[in-house]
DNA sequence: CTGAGTTTTTACAACGATTGACATCGGCTG
DNA sequence: CAGCCGATGTCAATCGTTGTAAAAACTCAG
């Protein structure tokens, strides 16, 4: 069953190189001779062995995605974006859990998948890749989400401070006044940057900054929106609205007020970011920027594929996801 | 900066074949020596390259999980589970998104990935695969979920009659009388089997069975589950208690419930399958069947790496994946 | 110190696809 | 009919790694 070249080319009646040819489309042959070949590609069944020729060619058409946890629906949701995105063009998509910076680095700057891989798309969430932004990592990169210091980098991202100010804005045009933020964190990553959109609302509305109102937490995850929100409620002044940095933490702030009896939007309003699906089906249903993913799977995956076969000498270049603000019951009037 | 074994062997002033042999873990070679090799490949961080090794081997150390979409939960915590598992044994997964089944045969069928892949774990949900039992696929293949007609392959499921038999029973069980079924489906799939466990609940427990209250759908979506069961409120006799066949239905189904001012459990209790993350979150929380994901993937991992080392005449396998019914607040006494 | 036996290391030829330099072979132009 | 051009074929080399088999180096007994 394992079908060479070669045979294709003795079905065909013809030689190894016209084969060949007519698979990298080179221009000089006959419709005839084309013809020939394709219908005996169709009837062996033949595929190229990828093996070989990524080895020969130096280009292997696979390209690895970078997350921290694919378990994530928003970084499931971004594999599939992506994934079909490079489909479209023949590109195949290796998923790489980095679980943490650590092993990501490692595997970026290291040996990056034995030269398999024609590039990488990456996503950090967390701390900044400060080290990844530098050296001979021979690869191609793209880069997904905020971008951390002084990047070298294609990039691409939602404006996020815009975007975090879209949604603090919101909560305050409805009439909410100690507006909590959950996901804050230091450095220039994602929680950083949120903040300052967050902060930056929240000054231009003339309302006071009050920091035990900033939660950091752990981490980006469901439990820890939770347990943030129960610290909010344990506070002599609660909230009445909360922003929360992705719709993970947004859904276990839900949560959290569920459990404590209190009503969403009425006592409490609730905003997240990233518009993943669940968040639709959630009572109530939840307020989120939505990024277009679409978008950002299609320009991240050109970027990418661009730096590959170009000769190098492009300049780096930084794009913008369009967001819109979803309304839904979790803020409603 | 690309580094070859000959590089390697170059500077530990050794021959390219024993740095292989030092990478291969030949057993016959000096402390010494490989002492220098490993310096050196340290010093020039060499990664072989997978392209030249797997040409020559015929083994790539990568395997395919196929599955619908990557963006469903439950898929993506298989993905990320099967990912983990083979990472440990040293092998790297590629996801295949099918979305429907006609591209996936001939992904399984077909080429085979130009031979890059080892195996291929295949995880179907709908419509049962019979054309890909058969065949010279000439790479080993596991199969997850419901086992479709006349497998002859190696296989990894819960029992879904059974498990389907507890979730119904437990509903029964907390006083309901009129349980409706969502997600139902023909054939030998997944719809089929779990059916025939809450047939078999109803009349373990002699109630009647209402082919009124068994609801197909056109997926396993949440919005499937919410138009499902907005057609289950239409009745005239609306259930006391739905069984979804999967979470996302389930998920869907609460939502419909919410918008219809009832209350759940009281008015309708639910109970899905899977025990994916959200349904933890969701108020009520959702009851399901939990399936033991990681014992599920390790098996899966194990099996298809058998099969891929084993001289190729062991038996079939067929494993049942241990699971629990988690009781929670959408079937709360 | 020699020769047998064993270990360690090496030379060489694949794996399958691609590419480049040329050689051919028709058919077409003028 | 010479000369050209377009379409294929031949041949060989290459990508980086590993299996085979044989050479080289070492060990030990006599």
């Amino acid at each position: 069953m394992v079908t060479r070249l070669s045979d294709v080319a003795a079905r065909a009646g013809v030689s190894v190189k016209t084969v060949s040819n007519v698979i990298n489309d080179y221009p000089h042959i006959t419709a005839r001779t084309r013809a020939k070949v394709q219908a005996a590609i169709e009837a062996l069944d033949y595929t190229p062995n990828v093996s070989a020729r990524s080895l020969r060619k130096g280009r292997s058409d696979f390209i690895a995605l970078a997350i921290p946890e694919m378990a994530s629906p928003y970084f499931a949701e971004l594999g599939a974006a992506i994934s079909r995105a490079a489909k479209k063009r023949g590109i195949t998509v290796l998923i790489d859990q980095t679980e943490g910076e650590a092993a990501a680095e490692k595997l970026v700057l290291g040996g990056m998948r034995g030269q398999l891989i024609d590039g990488i798309i990456f996503s950090p969430i967390t701390t900044a890749p400060t080290k990844i932004a530098r050296t001979d990592t021979a690869k191609p990169l793209v880069l997904l989400g905020e971008r951390h210091a002084g990047g070298t980098l294609d990039h691409v991202a939602v404006d996020s401070v815009q975007a975090s100010f879209d949604a603090t804005t919101h909560l305050i045009s409805i009439g909410r006044r100690r507006i909590a933020a959950i996901g804050v964190g230091g450095g220039a990553g994602t929680g950083a940057v949120r903040r300052k959109g967050y902060r930056k609302a929240l000054k231009a509305a003339g309302l006071p900054h009050d920091p035990t109102l900033e939660l950091a937490g752990t981490g980006y995850h469901r439990e820890d929106g939770a347990s943030s929100m129960r610290e909010l409620l344990a506070l002599p002044e609660p909230p009445d609205a909360v922003f929360c940095f992705n719709d993970l933490l947004a859904i276990g702030a839900l949560r959290t007020l569920a459990e404590a009896g209190l009503s969403v939007p009425r006592d409490v309003a609730v905003v997240g970011f990233d518009d993943i699906e669940d968040g639709r089906y959630h009572s109530p249903s939840l307020t989120t920027i939505s990024p277009d993913m679409e978008w950002l799977a299609e320009q991240a995956v050109g970027l990418l594929l661009d730096r590959i076969a170009g000769t190098g000498e492009v300049d780096r270049r930084d794009l913008t996801v369009p967001y819109t603000l979803q309304i839904r019951e979790s803020s409603a009037g």
